[in-house]
DNA sequence: AATAGCTTTGAGACCGGTCTCACAGACAAT
DNA sequence: ATTGTCTGTGAGACCGGTCTCAAAGCTATT
């Protein structure tokens, strides 16, 4: 096959079929594989199809069947890996099952969101998957439903929804987490989260849009009070966004007369950066400050100390969502599942007993941290 | 079929030309926002637009246009933060032309990644980028120039294409990281790549098929040679794909009996592997082995002691690499360009003098590795 | 008033597939 | 020989847009 010319148009059925000297619709039926067709007729189609080089274009396949062997994506930041996991998950499900994958980025921000489901189900996509930015505002995510277009949440949850999700534990995770500390001997433990706010201090569960975080902070509190601990809301934190912001609480939250002697981590980004802080006001993990994360991310197993994670299978998640989404394409007609995927505490080296704060004075204790984990 | 049930039948301009009591053409034109129309008639058609909900399907407009609004983008993991930082970087130049992403992801299949061209240029993306998982079969590449249809390499090159390639300097990179191993004592350097091979020992460069790794290999083995060392392809290694071949190789070349004292890791994941493994022989960093490793992931940071990188700005890599393609799309007939961005070396605490092999008692490397959960 | 020139509008072809339906021909049963 | 069933094939509608073209409407010029 020699094709040095630029062929603008490419070859259609139309083509084939006269290559064949066949009618349009008999060489559609053999290359479409729908259709019945003579042995004779069907080898004279696939060998004008192979020497004209046909390659259907899967559009006008998708205009007339009104699908589009597509499934979208939306994604708060696909530059973290905790999505780009989950979205390998997805992808591996989806091509196992014959779909393929438009991925789009919301930044977490709605108006993103927003824009990128009307852009997808504007490409007819055949169902979505979105890790919804907010909990509150959903009239788009509501929409989608009411279309009928199958979508799955993924990691996070809108209650009232009435659509598929899958999340994981992240009370019991968080509760597990705040759990272990307490054992430890910790009463003053911190709660750092990612999600925006205002204010850096929380009030209320109000201020918090993410099914996971709220979550995740039930399970804290929960923990903490029936531990009976004291207001253990007065250590949580908002809005650690960025590594700025992350430093000035992690260090405004160290540097409290009654400091706080252990830190959960809302997410690895937020863990990442409090780590480093921790470490640059040269406090020792996990002398000085204990500190748990969310997220088996790779980084928390090569520290010194290593970290102790709340390992979420998110690998799985995006494998489940994208299995439960093609089911629903394919006509389930069940009740909408909400899927709680277990997760795991894998215990490190990153929990230590409490320091007493009348026998070690914050921020200069800087001494030459030589030691091997081993 | 039963598709017509399932979803709700969409508004289509002939429903909204209907309302508005005009005809379909003049509908189109002021709801696809070409042509023109008085400003009665437009106000007219926009009402009945809103009042139905119309939203325009883009598969049937792109059928019609032969414009997709698409761009395709075949990546070799996208788990790998690496990539997902490209992918982010494409996603985001895109988004702001106006343009979105359908992903594919290649797993470095040869076989994975001419699918995924088939399938995308079946869905007519009106431009690809890729990750050529190998720099030798490359006719689905080549068909897809030919065919007229823009296409940008991305991170790796393959030499007469033809296109437009988006790389780091690779090979300046490799030579300035040996240069620096060199300049602190080292004259036994490894270099460890994860491209896949039958065998880990290097005979010669027809055994590396990708380009990145090529130039870093020649980057080293020039920077090695001017200096004066002889034979320094024997510590390179390849196919140090997973944990347990990574493992292998570095303990083995750990054992050797004049033994590397500076690895150079040829990307990321195979340096966090050769860091475990260095800390599981109970080896200390830098003081036993020194260690450069290429990417500035975010691990490489927090470690003790911190890495010392060769930095690439791979969003920028993605970026560009969309925007080149863009402006391919929107036709600009220059003559295919290959950008080069340079990359920096991070100068953290990984690098020591070498220690003279016949100081290093083997009591030290017996001292082993009580090894973690991870 | 008539003609030219411009803007608006509508009819209908078109993109490249799928899919319905009618019909031709082969073969079996009556 | 007639009827019925079944398979293979072709004609053409259809999906939901875009786009060409010609007719209609309006203003301006002579």
């Amino acid at each position: 096959m020699e094709h040095s010319d630029t062929y603008k148009r490419s070859v259609t059925v139309q083509d084939v079929a006269q290559r064949a000297g066949v009618s349009k619709a008999t060489a559609a039926r053999v290359l479409g594989g729908y259709g019945a067709a003579s042995a004779a007729v069907k080898a004279k189609v696939l060998a004008a199809s192979k020497e004209l080089g046909y390659q259907p274009n899967e559009l006008a396949r998708s205009i007339s069947t009104g699908r589009s062997g597509t499934i979208g994506v939306i994604v708060g930041d696909i530059e973290n890996p905790y999505f780009g996991l989950a979205v390998r998950g997805i992808s591996d499900a989806a091509s196992a099952a014959g779909f393929d994958v438009i991925l789009a980025n919301s930044g977490e921000e709605i108006e993103k969101e927003r824009d990128a489901v009307r852009v997808l189900t504007g490409k007819r996509v055949d169902g979505l998957i979105v890790t919804p930015a907010r909990a509150s505002e959903t009239r788009h995510l509501r929409e989608v439903h009411q279309s009928g277009r199958p979508l799955v949440l993924l990691d996070r949850a809108v209650p009232g929804l009435g659509v598929d999700m899958v999340v994981c534990d992240d009370k019991d995770a968080a509760s597990a987490a705040t759990r272990l500390l307490i054992k430890a001997g910790h009463r003053r433990i911190a709660y750092i989260s990612a999600v925006a706010s205002d204010d850096a201090i929380y009030k209320s569960r109000d201020q918090i849009d993410t099914s996971t975080v709220m979550e995740r902070i039930d399970g804290f509190l929960d923990a903490s009070r029936q531990a009976g601990i004291e207001r253990p809301e007065r250590f949580i934190r908002l809005g650690a966004t960025g590594s700025a912001a992350s430093h000035k609480i992690v260090t405004d939250l160290l540097n409290l007369p009654e400091r706080p002697t252990a830190i959960l981590a809302s997410d690895n980004v937020v863990a990442l950066e409090v780590f480093k802080t921790i470490r640059g006001l040269g406090l020792l993990l996990p002398d000085d400050v204990s500190l748990i994360a969310f997220h088996d991310a790779d980084w928390t197993s090569v520290t010194t100390p290593p970290i102790t994670v709340i390992a979420q299978p998110i690998y799985d998640l995006g494998l489940e969502s994208a299995r439960i989404l093609i089911e629903r394409i394919r006509g389930t007609a069940a009740a909408p599942r909400q899927v709680v995927v277990k997760t795991t505490l894998i215990e490190r080296q990153s929990i230590g007993a409490p320091v007493r704060s009348d026998e070690v004075p914050p921020s200069r204790r800087a001494r030459a941290s030589k030691r091997m984990a081993s």
